[in-house]
DNA sequence: TTGCAATGTTACATTTCCGTTACAGCGGGC
DNA sequence: GCCCGCTGTAACGGAAATGTAACATTGCAA
């Protein structure tokens, strides 16, 4: 049985409507109406989506949904918001924040079962966390460390990310755009020039004594990350 | 440039702000009113991106979508549909009916473009990234690699190009306005002679050791790839 | 063979793409 | 509050790729 997590301020009509929903639609739901609160039930029952309301008392919605895509453990968990502003720049916001997508109230039932099932067939469960080995390479996500022939490397949260993903892919191209979607998050919207910074700083990480074999640039196509050197 | 085409009843802010918000993003917009004429500017113009709204004249948004997504060869054209505020019921319809997403109106700029950037980076994927083989030759399209006995060819993107439709094409006479068609591009004027020139910079880059026979020149017609030499 | 048109080859200016650096904004930790 | 690390954007310079033109060569026909 699948679960989600409502996290949703003092609403009557909308709790009972998703709770219909979505156990019709096959899903167990537990509630809670505070934001920190729903980052402690989220680490403990490891819920298949949130859904989360745009006000919230403690926190906004948006700042918990943030949150949520900025912690590794939870960053492949997949976030609806629930918004009852039409105005689109809190939209934008929304899904910048990391909200893989969100429903403006009202909604009906079958909405959002359409939803809930269109975020969970698009996203891709992210890989385990397993030790990840190429080549010299080490990587070890559960402890955000990468080592290279004993040597412990020194890199920011996206370069970490991004060596993770090429090392998980490796040997194959990824253009700009697939690397914003995967690295970065489907919803973000940053310039794809940005990639050729983080690749550089992961360059220069990698780069440990003489130079970098892994990273290779394919003019006009993207980046490919090679196993063997 | 990458293009798209607005299928919109007569509502000049939309319009308008769409080709705003297109044309800064890099994109060249075509737009009719009429879903049976989108149909064919479809076919005509082949274009990366469709946005319906979801009220049509002749044929609703939703019937719009659903045909594209019927036939075969605009099933991985990417269509985001456009509807008013406070139909959800209808906005559920759009999604099932095959739409990839959609924006309720009113939306800004921002929203539009980062929708857009989303929905294309979602369908980069499904590329055609088959390894193609012929006698000697391995053109592997993930990777942008060509390979001859164990021995990468180096060339340029254009050559690739030219190199893999001849591969996926071979033993057949192309002139160079076909040649130019289907590796530059229907819509991009270049000198004819400008074939020629890729051609011998292919050759060039096919020349392992000996001369190349793979690529003959038919006086008066065009090129012909060999599959067998 | 000669002449002409088609094609091969090379050179070069322009454009596009990428590496690199600098910097301002933002949030977290103290 | 302040400091500091991380992030995304902009700007600049250089390298690769492209398209055009000029010249050389080939092939066909008269």
């Amino acid at each position: 049985m699948r679960s989600l997590i409502l996290v949703v301020e003092d609403e009557a009509p909308i709790r009972e409507m998703v709770r219909f929903a979505a156990e019709r639609a096959g899903f167990a739901v537990a509630e809670t109406g505070d934001a920190e609160r729903a980052l402690v039930e989220v680490a403990d029952r490891r819920p298949d989506l949130v859904l989360v309301d745009w006000m919230l008392p403690s926190m906004s919605g948006v700042e918990l949904a943030r949150r949520l895509k900025n912690n590794d453990s939870t960053r492949s968990l997949p976030v609806i918001m629930l918004t009852a502003r039409g105005e689109e720049d809190d939209r934008v916001r929304g899904l910048e924040s990391g909200a893989d997508d969100y429903i403006t109230k009202p909604f009906s039932p079958r909405e959002l079962i359409a939803r809930i099932k269109a975020v969970l067939r698009r996203y891709r469960p992210h890989d385990d966390d397993a030790a990840v080995v190429c080549d010299d390479l080490s990587l070890d996500p559960v402890n955000h460390r990468v080592t290279a022939k004993d040597a412990v490397l020194d890199m920011g949260p996206t370069e970490f990310r991004l060596l993770h993903f090429f090392m998980t892919h490796p040997d194959r191209v990824y253009s700009r755009d697939q690397l914003l979607d995967q690295v970065w998050g489907q919803n973000v919207y940053v310039d794809e020039r940005t990639v050729d910074v983080h690749i550089r700083r992961l360059r220069k990480a990698l780069d440990v004594h003489g130079h970098d074999r892994y990273i290779q640039t394919v003019r006009g196509s993207g980046y490919r990350f090679s196993s063997k050197g």
